[in-house]
DNA sequence: CTCAGTGGTAAGTAAGTACTTACTTTGCGG
DNA sequence: CCGCAAAGTAAGTACTTACTTACCACTGAG
């Protein structure tokens, strides 16, 4: 069935000795170690990955791997460990704080997405781990959902709610809402970094996709009024659980 | 850093002889092969998975699987064929047709979300595998992008350029337009699938979450009419290269 | 200089790994 | 019942993998 296949094994960067294989302090190299293993990680995931390969990659023996990291699970567990603390954009609040505190729809929604976006395009490698580690079961999956996803679901929600309350917003579960507008920004990413990194399907600015993606949520793609019965079932948005006010 | 980690190698569903160790005809055992070899991919994904295992689970000899498929790349291709081409609901023009046909925006759209949302949740293991194709690159992850994902956005894009000549929707990049969509649909069967299986977050029928989709597309969540300056940075959409009647 | 400590390695080892070979069992048409 | 092909296996092979051991080389304080 289709033609033979061989695995990539996208052909390693060449040995990443520049001038790495200097001598280094043990801090430096177990940085280095843990940099290229990241890398290696996020292209080929944990079980793809050979401890010969990242000792290879970091231009050192495998021993000096080992030295570092016991295993290569303490290896993968640091990463997971780095890349999820050492939080740079890692919390939502912050973002949009003052955004929150005026209501100011379209900046809070607007933020939000650019600063993801450029997270995920200045960072792709932390989407493709979080994948691999979601995929593979891993327990900084489960943590990061907790602590990042969890949170933004959270806060979004709340806010939706609120909005709603003062008659701004339609009433539908905010969870619901959320998970659309977070849809569009991560499924976003994820064709960048993933699917179509030649940007084939849509090229687009982040500044520009968040400013589309906020128009669609705040106010669809209609144009039909409030009336102009286009086929009868085009409207009946009060049966889903909608309601609106006009 | 963090607890001491041990992937969960998760134990391996009991031996599946059930009554599937009485000798097959070559023909079903190669199908039920394939298909232990499915569910055993979908959930530790090509590198981690070992022969020995799928061997196990099919309750045969490691020698009966190569019997059937020469090499594991041969096997693991057999899979993607099987799943991507066994075009039950590989088809996107078929499910929409009608819709299209009569421009029922609201049915094009949703009925397309059912579809894939129900497609994906009876077969959550597709997307799993897929996941893992795309990462570990593997060339039909690449195939099915193109014979797929970009044929639905041409399907989309064509149909909301020909209603945005129609004058019943806004003038944005249709290609915009379908990410958002798909992003939506997408990413919420990935939580179900993969990030939040037990629903914490949010627990929705199908159904009311393709109603949802829609609605949210092609109305948005605003209730401010058409004036009702709520902030000034609120409702500039010309500028964003939206245009609306009002 | 010396000599201890640190950064680094060459060359293992035991347990896997994908894949083979040589052999046994089973069912079935004649 | 025979014969024989197809279904099935036990026990390899050649190689890779994660991880170790025992040893070197440079450096800088005394």
């Amino acid at each position: 069935m289709s033609k033979e296949i061989t695995i990539p094994k996208t052909p390693l960067p060449p040995p990443n000795q520049a001038v790495g294989s200097a001598r280094m302090t043990a801090e430096d190299r177990k940085l280095q170690i843990l940099r290229v293993a990241v890398s290696l990680f996020s292209q080929r995931g944990f079980g793809g990955t050979t401890t010969k390969e990242i000792a290879q990659a970091a231009g050192v023996s495998e021993a000096m791997v080992f030295r570092h990291y016991a295993t290569k699970q303490e290896l993968y567990s640091a990463i997971l460990d780095h890349k999820a603390c050492s939080g740079d954009s890692m919390n939502p609040e912050l973002m949009v704080a003052e955004a929150l505190k005026q209501k100011d729809d379209r900046a809070v929604f607007e933020q939000l997405a650019l600063g993801a976006l450029d997270h995920h395009e200045c960072d792709p490698e932390f989407q493709r781990l979080l994948l691999h580690a979601a995929l593979e079961g891993h327990e900084l999956a489960e943590m990061f959902f907790e602590k990042f996803v969890r949170r933004v679901y959270e806060l979004l929600g709340d806010y939706i709610a609120e909005r709603q309350r003062d008659g701004a917003m339609v009433q539908v579960d905010p969870a619901i809402v959320v998970r659309s507008f977070v849809g569009m920004i991560i499924h976003h990413s994820l064709n960048n970094n993933l699917w179509d990194p030649k940007r084939r399907l849509l090229k687009i600015a982040n500044k520009d996709a968040a400013k589309h993606f906020t128009d669609i949520l705040l106010h669809g793609i209609s144009l039909d009024g409030e009336s102009e019965p286009n086929q009868g079932t085009t409207r009946k948005v009060s049966e889903n659980g909608l309601s609106r006010k006009s």
